[in-house]
DNA sequence: GCCAGTCCATGCAAATATGCATAACAGAGA
DNA sequence: TCTCTGTTATGCATATTTGCATGGACTGGC
C-alpha cells in the first residue's frame, strides 16, 4: 500500500459513470433505464451530474435523442474499461459465492428452453427452493464471457477456452408431422415422394437443406414455404398440419397428434452441451445447478 | 453495439465497489471515509451493502479493524483493475476540460513549495481568479501517473515516458551559515578549516557527502550532527546558527541574516525539470498553469 | 394530416443514503 | 490501572436520490 494514496482521481461518482457507459452503448437514455432497471430520468440525471463533475460535454442534446460528443467518444473507451472489470468483479464475486440461494440464469435454444427444461426446472426448485431461476430462450449464443448466462444448453461444442463445457449426450430429430398432412402426400411415402411435400424451414439459406442432405434427404427451396427460426413456432405450425418440421423425437413422440414421417429413416442426430463460465465453477449454487442439468439431461 | 447486451453483470452498485477498494487500500473504515471525505458509517454501510448484494463475506470484523477474507482478497484484485481504469477515466477527463475554471493540484518539495511556488502561485490567481490551486509539498516524487499531482516541480529529469517534461534550467545551491556561526570556526576558512565545522544533512546515508565531494568538500559522518529530511527545517537550523547548510542561493542570497560559507566556492547545480501526465496536457486548464509556471520559473 | 411510438425534460412525493453524535471496544503507554 | 487514540456499530434527523406522472417534440406509417 501505498504511503499516502490519495483517491482524488478514484472520487468521483462511479455510478455516474456506469449511467454514462450504458447510456452511450444503448443508445438512449430510455433504453440504458429500460436495461439497467432504472427510471429514464434517473439515467439523464445521472449523466447529467457527471457531466457537470468532469466539467465536459458528453452528449449533444438533441431533440431525437443524444449522440456523443468527441469529448464523450474518448471518454467512452475507457469507461469500457472501467465496465470490463466490472464485469470480472461480478464474475469473480459469483465465482465465491458458496450460498445455495441466489439467482441463476440459464439459458438454452427456445424449444429446449419451453419443452425440456420445465420439468428440470421443477427440480431444481424442489432441491433448492431458495434458488430463483432465469430463462433465457434464445437461439443466438448467449455470451457466457459477457455473463449473459450462467449456464448454457448447446447444441454445439463450445469452444472457447474461458468455458467449462460437458458434453452430456447425443439427442436425435426426425421428421414429423400430423396424420392428417401425411394423407394428402402421394403413397407409399418414400425419399422420394417426400420431394413433393411443404417442410417448416430455419432461415433462406441452404443450412438447413444441408442437413436433410446429411440423411438422404434432397430438397430443393420450393419445398420450404415456411420459415422460421423460431422452433417452437415450428412445431405449433407442424401441430396445424401445415407441413413436415424437423422435431426432437422425445418431443415428437410424447405428442399424439404427430407421428413419425418414414419412421425407418435414420434420425438426425446433435449433442447436447452444457456450459459454464470458468469462474463461476466455484460458485456452490451454480456447480450445484450445473451437475442437476448434467444429471437430469444426460439419460433421454 | 451488441444487440441485446444485458447488464447483468454491470448492475451492482460500482460506488459500493469503490468503497470496498478504498476501504480495503487504507486498511479501515474510518482511513477509507478520510480519504474518500466521507463519513465512516456511510462507508461500512456500502461495504455491508456490497457484501449483501454479492452474498459474499468480504471483510473479517474483528473489534479492532477490518482483515480481507479470502473471498476479499480475490475480488479486490479484480476491483483494483476497476480502479485504474477510473483513474484513466479521471485523467482522459481532465485532459478534456477545456475549462480554465477548476481545481489544479502541483507538487514540489518542500523548500521550493515554501519559498519558490508562493510568488508565482499569486501570479497564477491574479491571471486566472477561477483556478483553485492546491500544492503538495513533499520530497517524495508524488505518482503522476496516480494523479497524485497535476504538474510536478522535480529536480531530477522525469524517466517516465507517460510523462512530458519540460527542462527549465539549472538552479544553484550554495553553503550558507550565520555570520555568529562562522565566528566559531577557525579563520582563515578553507575547504581544509572546514572540516572542523558542522553540517545539516540530509539523511543517514553517503549520498549528501558525495554531492559535497561533488564541489570538492569531503567530509565524514561527524560533520552531521544534524540529520533531517525536510528541507525547511534545514533552512531554519541553518538560520538559528546551528550549522551550514546547503541551500538554494536565492533564498540563501535573498536572506540578510545569513552569508555564503566560502564564496568562491563553485555552486552545486541541479536542474529544474516541470512534468505533467501526457494525457493532462490537452487540458486547457493545466496547459496554463504549466506554461506560467515555466514562464515564471525559466528566469532565475 | 393524424396517430402511434419514440425520445428527453421537469415537478413532486416517497424511498434511500448520508452525516452527526455517540456508544462500545481494543491496544499502547504512563 | 487509567487515559488516550484508534477502531467499528447504531440511532436519528436531514439531504439526496429515485421513480412516477406528466408535458413537449420529433419520426414514420397510413
Amino acid at each position: 500500500m501505498h504511503i499516502c494514496m490519495d483517491w482524488r482521481s478514484v472520487k468521483f461518482d462511479w455510478n455516474r459513470a456506469r449511467a454514462f457507459l450504458v447510456t452511450a452503448e444503448e443508445g438512449s437514455l430510455s433504453a440504458a433505464a429500460r436495461a439497467l432497471g432504472q427510471a429514464q430520468p434517473t439515467l439523464g440525471r445521472q449523466v447529467s451530474a457527471l457531466e457537470d463533475e468532469l466539467g465536459l460535454a458528453l452528449f449533444e442534446r438533441n431533440r431525437r435523442g443524444l449522440t456523443l460528443t468527441p469529448a464523450g467518444l474518448d471518454l467512452l473507451e475507457h469507461v469500457r474499461r472501467m465496465g470490463d472489470a466490472a464485469t470480472r468483479v461480478s464474475l469473480a464475486a459469483a465465482g465465491q459465492s458458496q450460498q445455495i440461494e441466489g439467482d441463476i440464469c440459464l439459458t438454452a435454444s427456445d424449444i429446449y428452453a419451453a419443452y425440456l427444461l420445465p420439468p428440470i426446472i421443477a427440480r431444481i426448485r424442489r432441491a433448492h427452493p431458495g434458488i430463483r431461476v432465469e430463462i433465457r430462450a434464445t437461439n443466438d449464443l448467449a455470451d457466457l464471457r459477457r455473463r449473459e448466462a450462467d449456464i448454457a444448453i448447446r447444441n454445439t461444442r463450445p469452444e472457447d477456452p474461458a468455458l467449462i463445457a460437458r458434453k452430456l449426450r447425443d439427442d436425435t430429430a426426425r421428421l414429423y408431422a400430423t396424420p392428417g398432412y401425411l394423407a394428402t402426400l402421394p403413397t407409399p411415402l418414400t425419399e422420394e415422394t417426400l420431394k413433393q411435400a411443404k417442410f417448416v424451414g430455419w432461415d433462406h439459406g441452404p443450412t438447413y437443406r444441408e442437413q436433410l442432405a446429411h440423411i438422404g434427404l434432397h430438397l430443393e427451396a420450393e419445398n420450404f414455404p415456411l420459415i422460421t427460426a423460431d422452433h417452437v413456432v415450428q412445431w405449433q405450425l407442424v401441430k396445424q398440419g401445415l407441413a413436415i418440421g424437423i422435431v426432437p423425437s422425445a418431443l415428437g413422440d410424447s405428442d399424439p397428434s404427430v407421428q413419425r414421417v418414414l419412421p425407418d429413416m435414420p434420425p438426425i442426430t446433435f449433442p447436447i452441451w452444457l456450459a459454464s463460465h470458468r469462474d463461476l465453477a466455484t460458485s456452490r449454487r451454480i456447480r450445484t445447478v450445473f451437475d442437476l442439468l448434467a444429471e437430469s439431461l444426460s439419460h433421454a
